[in-house]
Formats: C-alpha cells, sequence, structure tokens
DNA sequence: GACCAGGTATTGC
DNA sequence: GCAATACATGGT
C-alpha cells in the first residue's frame, strides 16, 4: 500500500475547518461523519485511504504537492505559510453539518463551539453506538423551537440555526444543488438564512461544498490579509483561493507575534 | 469586571 | 452606504 503524502492528521483536523475529531491519548483521532464513526491514526491511514467515503471525505485523491507548489509560486509569503502545515487538507464534510457549525462558530471561541457542537449531537444526533452520535439532521432541528436548545448552550445562535435548519429542510434551500451552482448564487442563497452572513457563507462553501475557491475572511484572516499581504485580494489566489485560505488561517492563529503590534493581548 | 471569541442583524446617520 | 451596538456564554 502507497504511503500517503501530503497528509498530516493533526494539521487536518485541528486547523480550525471542523470541530468534532478529538485525539485520543495515543495521539490517534476518533471523530463521526455521515453517521460514519472512525478512529484514524498514522499507521492505519493506508488502509483508511482506500476507503471510497474515508477516501474523499479526507480529499485524499487531489494533488495538494502541485496546488502547493503553484500557490508557492505566486507569492514568498504564501509559500511559508503552506509549508507550515504541508498537510493540511479540507475535508469534504456534510454541507448540513458545516453550516450549522459554522452559524455557531460566530462570536465565539473555537473550544466552547467544540463543546457546542457535542451537546448539540448528542441531545438531537441519532445514537450510531460506542457512545458516538450523528450530527442531527435538518429535519430534527426544524421540528424544534429554538427554545429547545438552550440546553446546549448556543445563546443568541439558536434562533439561526433553526432557522437555518427549516430552510434545508423544507428545500427552500438545496446545498446539493449549490455544490454546482455559480459561486456568488450560492452565497447569495446561503445569506438568505437569518445569521448566515458573507463569513459562514463562505466557510460553508468552503468546508461542506468543497467549493475550493471560496475564501471565509474572519478576524485573523483580515489582519493577515492587512499584515501579510497588503493590496493582495483574495481572487489574486485562484481556484484555490480556499485552500491558500487555510494555510494562511492555520499560520496566522499559530504565529500570532505576527500580529503582535495590532492585537493588545492574544488569547 | 472588562474584554474577547473563525459575525450578524439592527439601528441611526 | 457605513459606523456603532447588542447579542449568550464562558474563559482569561
Amino acid at each position: 500500500m502507497q504511503k500517503i503524502l501530503d497528509f498530516d492528521l493533526e494539521q487536518t483536523l485541528e486547523c480550525g475547518q471542523c470541530f468534532r475529531w478529538e485525539r485520543q491519548p495515543d495521539g490517534s483521532y476518533t471523530g463521526v461523519a455521515s453517521g460514519h464513526i472512525l478512529n484514524i491514526s498514522e499507521e492505519n491511514i493506508p488502509q483508511i485511504a482506500q476507503d471510497e467515503f474515508w477516501g474523499n471525505y479526507f480529499d485524499l485523491k487531489r494533488d495538494y504537492a502541485k496546488i502547493r507548489a503553484d500557490l508557492s509560486a505566486a507569492d514568498r509569503t504564501l509559500a511559508r505559510a503552506a509549508q507550515f502545515a504541508p498537510g493540511m487538507r479540507i475535508l469534504n464534510q456534510e454541507p448540513w453539518e458545516a453550516l450549522c457549525s459554522f452559524i455557531l462558530s460566530q462570536n465565539n471561541n473555537i473550544p466552547r463551539i467544540r463543546g457546542i457542537v457535542k451537546r448539540l449531537c448528542e441531545q438531537f444526533g441519532e445514537p450510531i453506538g460506542d457512545g458516538f452520535f450523528a450530527f442531527p439532521t435538518p429535519e430534527r432541528i426544524a421540528a424544534l423551537e429554538p427554545e429547545a436548545l438552550c440546553e446546549i448552550r448556543c445563546g443568541f445562535r439558536a434562533k439561526y440555526v433553526v432557522d437555518a435548519a427549516r430552510k434545508v429542510a423544507s428545500g427552500v434551500i438545496d446545498l446539493e444543488r449549490l455544490k454546482t451552482a455559480e459561486l456568488s448564487d450560492a452565497r447569495e442563497q446561503l445569506m438568505q438564512i437569518h445569521g448566515v452572513g458573507p463569513k459562514v457563507a463562505d466557510c460553508t462553501l468552503l468546508y461542506g461544498l468543497h467549493r475550493l475557491e471560496a475564501f471565509p475572511m474572519d478576524v485573523w484572516m483580515k489582519r493577515a490579509m492587512q499584515t501579510l499581504f497588503p493590496g493582495r485580494s483574495p481572487e489574486a489566489f485562484g481556484c484555490y483561493a480556499g485552500i491558500a485560505q487555510q494555510y494562511i488561517f492555520h499560520y496566522s492563529r499559530c504565529n500570532p507575534e505576527l500580529f503582535a503590534q495590532e492585537r493588545q493581548h492574544a488569547g
């Protein structure tokens, strides 16, 4: 079995694109996607890469070395960011899970987002054995009133999650269709949801619909663009701008000293 | 206690 | 249009 290059579990699962994977004491990661449970480690990557579902989930068929080389050739700083986490891959997460997770991410911090998503799954997701839960379906959440979400402690975001669930469950928004729609149209449709603005829409496009040209612009990316790429715009990074974004986001978060003069106190 | 967290809706100009 | 502000909750 061939060794999978350009794939690192920590870089991929702890770079801020997903919230349900948990690192185990032995360094492996356990998670759930589309109702499937997986434990993945450096040792079993080759086997898992053979599996159609997981191979696609981890985007293992894509030539990230080539993408990284192209991005690196375009910009010296981008080359440094890409080299910082060359094993990072953009997951193929479920569209609804990505939409819902990033609605919950707004004005929130990553550890707390993880806790909210965990409680959401435990309270409203289907048990799939061994104490694991599937991500709750939009239909299940659509049937709730926002008040029913108070036990997951997501605060003012409860009404946003319910609105998203209702628009998806009713077919007002067809997430699958957005995979092939014009990017700007897909973005506008997502922004019909109460609580979905440009940033959450772009996260949904990139992480849930695998639209690799989408470029979510959060506070970190705004700082990074100002400081590291003055005068550049996301479009300059081309059709893989989303991957560039993830390299830059991860690099920035792991090296906050780059922005020391702009931030009073980090973390 | 103030301030912050992978933002967004609302309000006021 | 664009700048200010509230929003739930939990950590520093």
